[in-house]
DNA sequence: CGGAACGTTGATGTATCTCAAGTGGGGTGG
DNA sequence: CCACCCCACTTGAGATACATCAACGTTCCG
């Protein structure tokens, strides 16, 4: 399996949410966001469940989320599964690691997937010092994002655990433009969501059930939407500053 | 058992365990090793319970721990605490975070501290691509070990959960050299353990209690030997690749 | 039209929490 | 050197959030 070349012109605004986002941490120079976009030559579509971190691409270097949710996750010998984070629009992964453990990571719906091959990627680091503050920026937001979780699934019941799931999801769909009136796409499985929050997909479904009846959301044919962001915010504790500068 | 505060083998002796866990995570050469040891601007003892994140430190730079433990932390309204890493000697944290969030960090015994002026920091890593990569591999490993916890406190059992964490600890110390005999220095009172697993300080009391009486391990005046890695190994699923090289 | 995947519901079980009352040991001051 | 005190640890009883098991409903799509 290779990496056609396609370009998608279906980007708002020609953008990617890749570049969008990164502007969003750094301030980047039109040729900055230009030098982004020329990196991103390849592209492909893959569908829901694929493996990610495997053999299935060509050589090291960065994966870019362009459309769809995607997700690392650690399988136990039971074939229990945590999720460990999201990938989702505008959301990259080095997929390198030295590490000999291999790092799970694949779909968890159909996604547009660009590449970004190593030597592309540490030209334009060297090259451009915001680029570069980017990138590092993004890897301290994903750390933050990363303990954030762990809090969710340490100390807090199911209710804010998906309350502030869903905070965090809205307030990154909005950084990259891709909320629109509070409402964002959600085509995971109750399931996945039960992964991802260590808990039951049946507790998941009355969790959600609670959420729904006292107006916090609605999630319908794969879209959910915040019916009032600041209720949900106070229910979950959700303070969104470790997601990097929020509002422009 | 008793536990030498001063190393009984005479290899490396003098050598601080952050190139030690360096050493191990890259090649460094017998120049990088010093190299890091001159960064070493200053050393301080501080009390357990101290603010390790506010503006104890003079500037930007980096920590490295050099004895004892401390942890990162996130607070809850009503108090609560979820730790998200452990730092023992021969870790280190970048104090930096430009996002606005303070990092709570703080120390969970005396805790001996050494500080490297970013500037110094940055210096070393361009002139030596070893210590570089040893530096982007320890982030790695860190990245690794927290999706590990996130998977303990989502899927594992309180017995799994201490159990795993021993087993990474024993490894994280066995590979500065600061274990004896599957025995470690553990200062940390239940109810840090508690807050570290997601579990309620009574819950971890009667969960070691089990461990102890399974003849797992033995915890006592501070430390904590493994009486049979192997089979806590089996118990937890602990997999110790994720921790980089292990061995040699 | 049928099957598979996802969602919903009810009943029951259990791991873990909370509350509450001790116990023990290592510093400290007298 | 002893007595005391504080803090960590321990133990028991009862409560509960969440898991598990087992149906059944619904949607989607070939």
């Amino acid at each position: 399996v290779t990496f056609p070349t396609k370009r998608s012109e279906s980007d708002l605004d020609g953008v990617s949410p890749f570049s969008r986002k990164l502007g969003r941490l750094a301030n980047l120079s039109s040729e900055d966001a230009a030098a982004l976009e020329g990196a991103i030559a390849s592209t492909r579509t893959i569908e829901q469940g694929a493996d990610l971190a495997g053999s299935s691409h060509p050589s090291k270097g960065m994966l870019v989320m362009l459309d769809g949710y995607g997700c690392r996750y650690i399988l136990r010998d039971d074939g229990s599964r945590q999720i460990t984070s999201y990938l989702i629009p505008g959301d990259h992964c080095d997929r390198n690691s030295a590490l000999d453990t291999p790092r799970l990571m694949s779909t968890l719906s159909t996604c547009r997937i660009a590449f970004i091959p190593r030597s592309v990627l540490d030209a334009l680091s060297r090259s451009s010092a915001s680029i570069a503050e980017a990138l590092s920026m993004a890897a301290v937001v994903e750390d933050a994002t990363l303990r954030e979780w762990l809090m969710s699934v340490g100390r807090r019941t199911a209710e804010e655990r998906l309350a502030h799931l869903f905070c965090e999801l809205l307030t990154r769909f909005n950084a990259v433009g891709l909320a629109d009136d509070d409402s964002f796409r959600f085509p995971l499985t109750q399931f996945d969501l039960g992964d991802t929050m260590g808990l039951s997909y049946v507790h998941v479904n009355r969790t959600l059930q609670s959420l729904r009846q006292q107006q916090f959301i609605t999630l319908r044919s794969k879209v959910l939407t915040v019916l009032d962001f600041a209720r949900l915010s106070a229910l979950a504790e959700f303070r969104p500053d470790y997601l990097g500068p929020t509002s422009a």
